[in-house]
RNA sequence: GCUCCCUUCGUCUAGUGGUCCAGGACACCGCCCUCUCAAGGCGGGAACACGAGUUCGAACCUCGUAGGGAGCGCCA
């Protein structure tokens, strides 16, 4: 029997990275494994689930390239099926109707509490066999079983066994004609031969009573696979405020897809000391056995330093296109200044995103948005003047614009003033780019292009000059 | 309250009774390189929650304590 696992969000949400984490280890699990890899929309929730969710989860998943067999499917349009199986239950005898309002089962449930109970349903109508009446609170129970236990091996978190005395009568088919969750994901992991069911460990409380339907089902129990939760950098529950945003947000903030992948790959899961997994080697390497059992937090340095490995080890062809996507983001054409696969090669060691890469490149695009002021305050100062005016000379005199001819023209201004490289290079930077820190000299002034790297040096000379 | 789960450097983790006075990575600090900033190289500080027990020997096994988390829905 080839593996199947699946991933099933609930479209109430953006795919935030708890979600793509579960994603991602379904999709590689599946892989290692030679079997496929389904996506299920568990949307049963009409009032939380959404159209503009589902899109969310489906943009997420494509952009980090996590590649389903079969699907989307959807749980509204198996309606029939969940019906057909909850008759078929009650029939069976294994499932009746109940007829207790909310409010009856809220006042069980406090006086259970207020006794230090553990609130459970207490089975009244178990054993009732008038015939089915209508009745608007009419809903249809699981008959749990009462005693004995259940015991399944979790592959994260071994052994668990759960007593069926801590189990009630499960409410399987609402008033309102809608199948619950625990039963519905019964019903679709038999009927898709889910063979690993893989998610996260808030539904460790659910397995036990899952267990139980699939055995009044007569289907065969899945493994199962608990994934620790992932918190958010302060210890916390993952809040919007730092880190439970969409994935795509990672996309717009700069990061690449496989960085993030590769990020959250080692978040809860490990293979000895290595830390840079491409996607193939993520599939040959992973297995759901090896994660970890306890919490992790999310950091955001490490991603940081991955996307920029990712970055720095990339074609600059292929980062070139999203360096300009992020340019324009920030409302710079890049058809304004130098080919974009060169301030890649230039920035890619000096940035970790590429958000940061293109707000690090405006200069060479656009007007300088002002200098930094201690950086002018300490190099372009009367002492600058002569130097700059001697690279000006030797600038507007190359006539082949390269790297070598610019880097050649600077040397010739230095070794003709007798002064350092230092003494000609940070005045020229900080004329050139607004500020102390850019890319080699030669580099930061050749993709500024010659006429913008003139004028921004005659800025220079008239800030000097109108200072003193 | 009850049930279940978790606990190695600030963070992610290696480690499955001896080779661990605990290894790697991010972050931090220092040095080197150097026209700046980076990148890179080298080095540094930094952890087995606590207490009992088992054992010749425990980060690894057992029990307890503390702390944290999840669940106890006609949400998923």
């Amino acid at each position: 029997m080839t593996v199947r696992t699946r991933f099933a969000p609930s479209p109430t949400g953006y795919l935030h990275i708890g979600g793509a984490r579960t994603a991602l280890y379904c999709y590689l699990e599946a892989r290692h494994r030679g079997g496929q890899f389904i996506l299920r929309v568990e949307d049963t929730d009409r009032e939380r689930s959404t159209d503009e969710a589902v899109q969310a989860i489906l943009q997420g998943m494509e952009w980090l390239g996590l590649e389903h067999d079969e699907g989307p499917f959807y749980q509204t349009q198996r309606m029939e099926r969940y019906h057909e199986v909850a008759q078929g239950l009650v029939a069976a005898g294994k499932a009746y109707y109940a007829y207790e309002s909310r409010e009856e089962l809220d006042a069980m449930r406090a006086a259970q509490m207020e006794q230090g109970l553990k609130p459970r349903y207490n089975g009244r109508y178990r054993d009732d066999s008038s015939p089915p009446r209508d009745d608007p609170n009419r809903v249809i129970r699981f008959k749990n079983p009462k005693t004995g236990s259940v015991v399944f091996e979790d592959r994260v978190k071994g052994r668990i066994e759960w007593s069926n005395e801590e189990l009630d009568d499960l409410i399987i088919w609402r008033s309102d004609g809608f199948p619950t969750y625990n039963f519905a994901v019964v019903v679709d992991d038999i009927d898709m031969g889910i063979t690993d069911v893989i998610r996260g460990d808030d539904h460790v409380n659910n397995t036990p009573r899952q267990i139980n339907l699939y055995e009044a089902l007569g289907a065969k129990v899945p493994a199962f696979s608990h994934l620790p939760m992932i918190l958010g950098p302060d210890g916390q529950k993952l809040s919007k405020r730092h880190g439970a945003v969409s994935v795509l947000a990672y996309r717009e903030d700069g990061f690449l897809p496989d960085a993030l992948l590769n990020y959250l790959v080692r978040l809860g899961w490990s293979h000895g000391d290595k830390e840079v997994f491409s996607r193939e080697e993520m599939v040959e390497l992973f297995s759901v056995a090896d994660v970890n059992v306890a919490a992790a937090r999310f950091d955001l340095d490490k991603l940081k330093w991955l996307n920029q490995q990712y970055l720095m080890k990339a074609e600059p062809d292929t980062i070139a296109p999203l360096l300009e996507k992020h340019l324009r983001a920030i409302g710079v054409d890049p058809a304004a200044g130098p080919a974009t696969t060169d301030v890649v090669v230039a920035m890619r060691e000096r940035a970790q995103t590429l958000a940061e890469m293109a707000g690090k490149s405006r200069h060479w695009y656009a007007p300088l948005q002002g200098f930094d002021e201690a950086a002018a305050g300490k190099h372009l100062v009367a002492a600058a003047a002569a130097p700059l005016r001697a690279v000006h000379a030797k600038l507007a005199a190359v006539d082949d614009w390269r790297i070598d001819t610019v880097h050649a023209a600077l040397v010739d201004a230095a070794a003709e003033l007798q002064v350092g490289m230092g003494k000609v290079a940070q005045p020229l930077r900080v004329a050139i780019t607004g500020s102390a820190a850019s890319p080699s000299i030669d580099v930061t002034v050749y993709l500024a292009g010659r006429d913008r790297a003139l004028q921004r040096i005659d800025d220079a000379l008239a800030r000097i000059s109108g200072s003193d």
